[in-house]
RNA sequence: GGGCCUAUGGUCUAGCGGUUAUGACGUCUGCCUUACACGCAGAAGGCCGGGAGUUCGAAUCUCCCUGGGCCCACCA
């Protein structure tokens, strides 16, 4: 009690030494989910955070503050909240973070020895990001933390991989991919930089067989010629008009190739047509997949020619097969003339070397038969914002099927054998957890096909995103355990951020659906992006990103919480303001010092409803009405509407109109000690309903208050209050008093008096229900 | 280049068919009034991006233009 007190003595502003103080006991708050509870069940499939350490997205942890609010919220609305904690700890990003601490490269590491430190380097990583979530409340289940590279999830990757393969919904196919020559390895796009480059663009003719004609053409990649399948060019450019639907014959190769009108063909770019071969870029790829033309490969995976490019250049070097039909072209005599241009090239973002499209056996998910049924389940499914469904729905018009199989070291295995007679896959049964590239199949394991029993692993890993999509079956415990499943699937809530609809979002659904036959939640919940200030994206590339540990020990979690959550309605991108969140800081900081004011008095136990004045009803039923709009908000998980309604309350309308109006009577001075009872029952009604109301938001400065002043259990064991009843006469007064204290002060100051001067002025009639309280708090004398 | 989103006082933000257009930060003026100077009170500051339309009536609905953001593609 005295130790208490002198927290409000010794402290006359809010800050982050106070939130230290009840850290640890804020943290350890425990929320058992019981799936058999009798209260509604509220199940969230909350976003497993990259384990990618400090510093951490600032954007990213505001967006979890907002879902930790909403969780919290749930909890007081009477719901049983299941509010996972998953680390996704799968994929490149701690690869690459792997190779630069060590200093090594993937491909040259023993892969037992490379998966060992991923796996070092993400425990390092994991406990800081523990820190760093739990450093603003993070309210999930740290108990039962969830990690997708555990051989649970990963049991759970393969098992849903091979329940999908039974049911035919893989495929495998050879596609044009990132090739990176030098890595000797598929890259992900992610892993392509484009840089400009010096290179020749060179203009050759090719003969119209029709005619005498020739059209000329300009090409950066000559020695593709040998695999050109057609030219391209703008149906607008007059030049070409005669040319189109008719035959050309390549130089050297005398290969009969049709000119095609495709606007993809820029009448003012070298000479405006283009020749398409495969694959010069993924320009090519698209058109020859659109107009269905016939793929060539001239290219290995050696990065050297082979025989389709011709006894001359077969065994070059691309470089080299490019000097030297530059060459064979001059002497044939077809060449125009060679420009050297800057041209963006694709490169590899490790060894810097461009990329080749190259034709390679992937494992693909059938996404494309089932593309209308996706539409009407995005369609069916209910998100907030609604908007944002157009960039689901949008990308489902172009998506296509997904290559789920890479070439990497740091994932869940492709739980696959092939039989080393016939190559015929061998798939396990599920409920494993497979690492084929260093285990035997099972044991009598035999070929289907051919009855061998030699077989050899599949060295490749899944694409991350077939981890993380299951994410919902997981935390439902779809393998592990029915009862759990059927009470929690689908969840209620996916919250996640508008940077990942296509792929996490879209992969979710997919999958859940695939193996459910239902979306996976019955509600998605898009957060916009956290921008810096001048509002471009914050990305650690762009040197623009803000740690948020540093803004949480400068201003304090809780401001940090109530500005992310009062700064942007869910759904709107946000951004970042110093000055805004101090301005946050310094809300906090009043509700602390209208407690601090409201302690001195004592709490005192219920009072008579007919004792209370008239102006403490006005408030009351204020409290009322701003009761409703954090109910509404909250239920619709919308925490920009509490945020910003209590600050409206508690700044201009319950700190200046209200409190001033009742200090002297709640201090007693010419007041009946039943008026003063009434003023002090009142003040902490409201406080105590504000402290409630904002619990979710402000976890940290709502605990502490509760403690010093109402004691008992947390108020994040509290129910969110119910409204009351009020008249809206009682409103109606509040706007008169405000009005009449506005008129006043603006009197005094026009007369440049102190505000505590006195002052003779005649006391509307409608007011005279509060005239005392007025009386007293403008020293108005008759 | 394609798509989506967006445009409200200096900055940010609410409003989504009829209000004197909300609030915050900043600015200016006065005040240390026994909770708070991280405060109190007051003030200035907006033809709600531009144009056309729908409507008795538009910041709010439609279309066009312009600027900004994001995603995708990317110059043979």
């Amino acid at each position: 009690m005295i130790e208490e007190s002198k927290t409000f003595e010794e402290n006359k502003n809010w800050n982050r030494a106070l939130e230290k103080k009840t850290e640890k006991k804020l943290n350890s708050l425990k929320w058992d989910f019981n799936p058999y509870s009798e209260k509604e069940i509220f199940s969230m499939d909350t976003p497993p955070p990259y384990t990618s350490g400090r510093p951490w997205h600032l954007g990213a942890a505001a967006q979890y503050s907002k879902i930790d609010a909403i969780a919290r919220s749930q909890r007081m609305l009477g719901k049983e909240v299941l509010f996972p904690m998953g680390m996704d700890r799968n994929g490149i990003p701690v690869e690459r973070y792997a190779e630069k601490k060590y200093g090594i490269r993937m491909r040259d590491t023993p892969r037992e020895q490379f998966i060992k430190l991923c796996k070092e380097s993400l425990d390092e990583l994991e406990k800081e990001m523990f820190e760093i979530l739990r450093s603003f409340a993070y309210s999930a289940d740290f108990d039962n933390v969830y990690r997708t590279d555990s051989d649970e999830y990963r049991t759970l990757t393969q098992s849903t991989f091979i329940e999908m393969w039974k049911a035919g919904k893989i495929i495998r196919g050879t596609r044009p991919s990132n090739y990176c020559i030098d890595c000797g390895t598929t890259i992900a796009d992610a892993e392509i930089e484009y840089k400009e480059m010096e290179t020749n663009l060179v203009y050759f003719y090719f003969k119209i067989k029709e005619s005498d004609e020739k059209i000329l053409i300009a090409s950066t990649r000559p020695e593709l010629l040998g695999a050109c399948s057609a030219i391209i060019v703008n149906p607008e450019d007059e030049r070409f008009k005669n040319f189109i639907n008719k035959t050309a014959i390549t130089p050297i190769y005398n290969k009969e190739v049709k000119i095609i009108a495709h606007s993809y063909a820029k009448a003012d770019f070298g000479s405006g047509a283009v020749m398409i071969c495969s694959y010069g870029d993924y320009n090519d790829v698209m058109i020859i997949k659109e107009l269905k033309l016939a793929e060539k490969i001239i290219i290995d995976t050696n990065g050297k020619m082979n025989e389709n490019s011709g006894e001359k250049l077969k065994g070059l070097k691309v470089k080299d097969a490019r000097k030297e039909i530059i060459e064979m072209l001059k002497e044939n005599g077809t060449v125009e003339k060679i420009e050297k241009i800057q041209h963006r090239t694709p490169i590899c973002d490790r060894s810097k070397t461009p990329i080749e499209i190259i034709p390679l056996d992937e494992y693909y998910l059938k996404v494309t038969d089932i593309k209308d049924k996706l539409e009407n389940l995005a369609n069916e499914l209910k998100m907030i914002p609604e908007q944002h469904k157009q960039i689901l729905i949008n990308w489902l018009k172009v998506s296509t099927d997904w290559p789920i199989s890479r070439r990497r070291y740091y994932g869940t295995e492709i739980p696959l054998w092939y039989c080393n007679k016939c190559n015929e896959p061998f798939i396990p049964e599920e409920g494993h957890y497979y690492r084929p590239w260093k285990e035997n199949p099972p044991k009598g394991a035999v070929c289907t096909k051919c009855n061998g029993t030699e077989f050899s692993g599949d060295d490749r890993t899944f694409d991350t995103w077939m981890d993380s999509s299951v994410s919902a079956l997981y935390v439902t415990k779809y393998l592990s355990d029915k009862d759990f499943y059927e009470k929690t699937y689908p969840l209620s809530l996916r919250p996640q951020g508008i940077d990942i609809i296509r792929t996490w979002l879209n992969y979710s659904i997919l999958r859940c659906y695939l193996l459910t036959e239902k979306i996976p939640w019955k509600l998605a919940w898009i957060d916009g992006m956290g921008l810096d200030e001048h509002g471009e994206k914050m990305s650690k590339s762009k040197g623009n990103g803000i740690d948020p540990t540093l803004i949480i020990e400068k201003y304090g979690a809780d401001a940090f919480r109530f500005w992310a959550a009062s700064e942007a309605l869910p759904g709107s991108n946000f951004l970042f303001s110093e000055s805004r969140l101090q301005g946050t800081a310094k809300f906090l900081t009043k509700l602390w010092n209208i407690a601090r004011l409201v302690n001195q008095f004592g709490i005192p136990e219920n009072i008579d409803e007919k004792q209370i004045n008239e102006s403490d009803k006005w408030i009351i039923a204020y409290t009322e009405r701003l009761t409703e709009d954090c109910r509404k908000g909250y239920e619709t998980l919308n925490p920009f509407i509490p945020a910003n309604k209590i600050r409206e309350f508690v700044w201009n309308i319950f700190a200046p109109h209200y409190i001033e109006l009742v200090k002297a009577r709640a201090y007693g001075e010419k007041f009946s000690e039943s008026e003063r009872k009434s003023a002090v029952y009142t003040l902490n009604y409201v406080l105590r309903r504000v402290l409630l109301l904002l619990a979710p938001i402000t976890p940290f400065i709502t605990q502490t208050l509760w403690n010093e002043l109402y004691k008992g259990e947390s108020v994040h064991y509290q129910m969110m209050p119910e409204p009351n009843k009020y008249d809206d006469r009682l409103l109606i007064l509040g706007n008169e008093i405000m009005e009449f204290n506005s008129n006043i002060w603006n009197a005094k100051k026009d007369k440049k008096a102190s505000l505590k001067e006195e002052i003779k002025v005649e006391i509307p009639e409608k007011l005279n229900s509060v005239e005392k309280d007025l009386r007293s708090m403008h020293n108005i004398i008759s």
